[in-house]
RNA sequence: GGGCGCGUAGCUCAGGUGGAUAGAGCAUCUGCCUUCUAAGCAGAGGGUCGCAGGUUCGAGUCCUGCCGCGCCUACCA
């Protein structure tokens, strides 16, 4: 509704701008008063337009208050210090809005769009940096899906790669053991974190000897070749280890519609396909002397192109080395001379698939049923069932992946680019973040032996190799008993199992929220002490406050959901207002509240606070997507539990005299309810019924 | 060397396209539970926004140069 109404303004001001002065500005800039009393828009573009039209920016703004005329949904506009253009909104009208849950109809582009997230190498149990990664992912998902969009979720799974040939080496030769064995263990509830340790202790055994790197080398390569007991027993143990992170993040209510494999990739050779065609487009370059002799090299993403086909006539500046080549400097090796495909190259396979330009397709078949939903997730294979969903071509693609892949990201599009698919590439998203690290402290806490370099750091990196980090399910295992404590403090009467409940859902609130309150390119310096935090600026925060307003209504006997459903049945628009509305007193100072017994004289201003900021989420959530990020929403709703939890001790509700009052003050605890378990829910976080 | 990112309160972080008095949380200190649950509220202290220039009515925000930190820069995935 906010969102809504800026835009109103904003091409009001436009039109008018163009008659009154035949001007015509690409954007007219409405921003957020810092104050409430200034109005809910307020727009500093007459400081602007005193260049442009030589006269005094108070003037204008004069001008412009003077002769724009009624805009609907507003009250008015007024000039403020120098040549601020505020605006007032219709209170009565806007709360109505927010009220009756008005969502004014936007427009939404078309089309599928696909968001491949977590991605985690399935040889070892996830750990927080994976957690990040599928949170941030899984909430951006929401998001789309709240506008309206349809998405579908990917999470692509390296199964053929080192890292699993490290975890199949440590099962053959440090632990000798037998396929019955291995399958037996892959049936343990936590086989990932036997994994886990395993694959730390394959990688300091391979620093022991040459010898055992050799193993490695032959390992890897028959899982890539395929149809031998080696291979079997990798996707025997990769298999499991993603079973268990499917469940991992089901406990955090992530879900996913599809898992490509890197085997379906090689053996439905994708790559074949897409290495033809980036042949025959010139955009892979044989190399047939220098450092990379023997190798097919693409131009690294960022760099300059040396000679060109077409537009400019640089054929002067052209030397004889300059021809087609490109210097070793800016090449990526995509094929390497042994005429085996790197990673990039089966990434640049896959993009093409996703967005139809293979000309190839998976075979699927389903892989895991998620209990709760009832949906199922597929994988590839390569012969698979015959009915199944249509999964790639799609309109948009995002991929959450962090910071430290954005050249290899980069290098993808460009080759959708070169290939000629310059509009496929501009629709690739790469969703990037800064890493997980741990301080030195939490690492110390932890029992790592940190050497004397590490110690100077600011923090550890996270390292599967090493066995550094916090797994992902330990984690959560901790919030949830730290949670349960204090729900059985509080909550004794109620059955251990429901308990047990409540306490999930503060911790899933906790974690996620703790995720998703960094901005993206902060590296996040993990911390138990911050982590288990229910206080402050957190999930729990938030999710009480909705549990609080809950309260309200049943203490009072009123049923919420019944109340909630037609909230606006109770007041008119005129009533709101009277509410909501400051009595046009001469500017005289603001009136001072007293925090203790403000009952009847309660300052208008500040519940229109709140109500303007419940009005606001469809606003940020479209920021959030305009920017991929997702901390906004997290910030929003954390002032958004803040406000209420102001109102909540400043306005006993059940004990008000006046009755038009009560009603009033229980509309806005529903509508701020309503709008709080909204705004959680696109970020994953339910509310427990008590807490 | 090149590319990307970061540097704001003791700590962890917000500060959309330059705008009104730079904000939260944690930690510290002081109050508030016979009240709709104190996972809360009210208040206090705490800032040369890394440094130096520049752009202009106006810079934490934009430009340049330094300083410090991180990541990427493999015929590993």
């Amino acid at each position: 509704m906010y969102r809504h109404l800026e835009n109103r303004l904003a091409q009001q001001i436009r039109g008018f701008l163009r008659e009154k002065y035949g001007v015509e500005l690409e954007r007219i800039v409405i921003e957020q008063p810092p104050k409430v009393e200034f109005g809910e828009y307020a727009s500093p573009l007459a400081f602007d337009l005193a260049k442009k039209l030589r006269k005094a920016p108070r003037k204008i703004a004069e001008e412009i208050v003077a002769g724009i005329g009624a805009i609907e949904g507003f009250q008015k506009l007024e000039v403020a210090g120098a040549g601020y253009i505020n605006a007032r909104v219709d209170r009565g009208a806007l709360a109505s809005a927010v009220a009756r849950d008005e969502q004014p109809t936007v427009e939404k582009p078309s089309g599928k769009i696909l968001v491949e997230h977590s991605s985690i190498n399935p040889n070892k149990a996830a750990h927080i940096g994976h957690l990040r990664n599928a949170i941030l992912g899984d909430t951006f998902v929401r998001l789309l899906r709240f506008v309206g969009r349809e998405v579908d979720v990917q999470n692509y799974i390296d199964n053929t790669g080192v890292q699993v040939a490290d975890v199949v080496v440590g099962f053959l030769r440090l632990e000798k053991k037998s396929r019955a064995e291995i399958e037996q263990l892959a049936e343990q509830s936590r086989f990932d974190y036997y994994c886990w340790d395993l694959y730390a202790r394959t990688s300091q055994w391979y620093e022991e000897s040459a010898e055992n790197k050799k193993v490695r080398l032959q390992v890897l390569h028959e899982i890539e070749q395929g149809g031998n007991e080696t291979a079997v027993l990798a996707e025997l143990i990769s298999t499991a280890v993603l079973r268990r992170h499917l469940e991992t993040m089901d406990r955090l209510d992530i879900e996913y519609d599809f898992l490509p494999r890197e085997s379906e990739i090689l053996h439905l050779h994708f790559w074949d396909a897409a290495f033809t065609k980036l042949k025959e487009t010139g955009v892979l370059t044989f190399e047939s002397e220098g450092k990379n002799k023997g190798c097919w090299v693409m131009r690294r993403a960022g760099t300059q192109k040396t000679s060109t086909t077409e537009d400019t006539e640089s054929t002067e500046e052209n030397t004889e080395e300059d021809t087609e080549a490109v210097s070793e400097e800016d090449q990526k090796v995509i094929v390497r001379s042994n005429a085996t495909v790197g990673y990039v190259g089966k990434d640049i396979a896959y993009h093409m698939w996703k967005f139809g330009l293979l000309g190839k397709d998976f075979e699927y078949r389903k892989f895991y049923h998620y209990p709760v939903t009832q949906k199922d997730c597929w994988v590839s294979a390569t012969n698979g069932q015959k009915e199944h969903p249509h999964f790639g071509d799609v309109a948009e693609n995002y991929n959450v992946i962090d910071v430290r892949q954005s050249e290899a990201q980069e290098t993808v599009k460009e080759a959708l680019r070169d290939l000629g698919h310059g509009e496929a590439a501009d629709r690739l998203t790469h969703i990037s973040y800064g890493m997980v690290v741990l301080t030195p402290r939490c690492a110390a806490e932890l029992g790592y032996k940190l050497s004397e370099e590490d110690k100077t750091r600011p923090f550890i990196g996270v390292s599967g190799r090493k066995g550094f980090g916090v797994k992902a399910d330990d984690l959560l295992d901790a919030l949830i008993v730290s949670a349960k404590q204090e729900v059985d403090s509080r909550h004794p009467e109620r059955e251990d199992s429901e308990r047990r409940e409540i306490a999930e859902k503060i911790a899933v609130g906790a974690l996620r929220y703790f995720m998703l309150k960094y901005t993206k390119p902060s590296v996040i310096a993990f911390d138990f002490k911050d982590a288990l935090s229910f206080e402050g600026e957190t999930g729990p925060y938030a999710q009480y406050a909705v549990v609080r307003a809950t309260n309200i209504f049943r203490k009072g006997g009123f049923d919420v959901e019944a109340f909630s459903k037609d909230v606006a049945a109770n007041l008119s628009p005129e009533d709101l207002s009277r509410f909501l509305s400051v009595k046009q007193a001469d500017d005289g100072p603001a009136p001072t509240t007293d925090d203790r017994r403000p009952t009847t004289g309660a300052d208008p201003n500040e519940l229109w606070e709140l109500w303007l900021a419940a009005s606001k989420t469809a606003y940020v959530v479209d920021q959030c997507i305009a920017t991929t990020e997702p901390a906004y929403l997290a910030k929003h709703v954390f002032q958004l539990a803040q406000m209420f939890n102001t109102f909540y001790h400043r306005h006993p509700i059940l004990t008000e005299l006046d009755e038009q009052r009560k009603k009033f003050l229980l509309t806005t605890a529903a509508v701020v309810r309503q709008e709080l378990i909204r705004a959680l829910a696109v970020l994953g976080i339910e509310v427990p019924v008590v807490m």
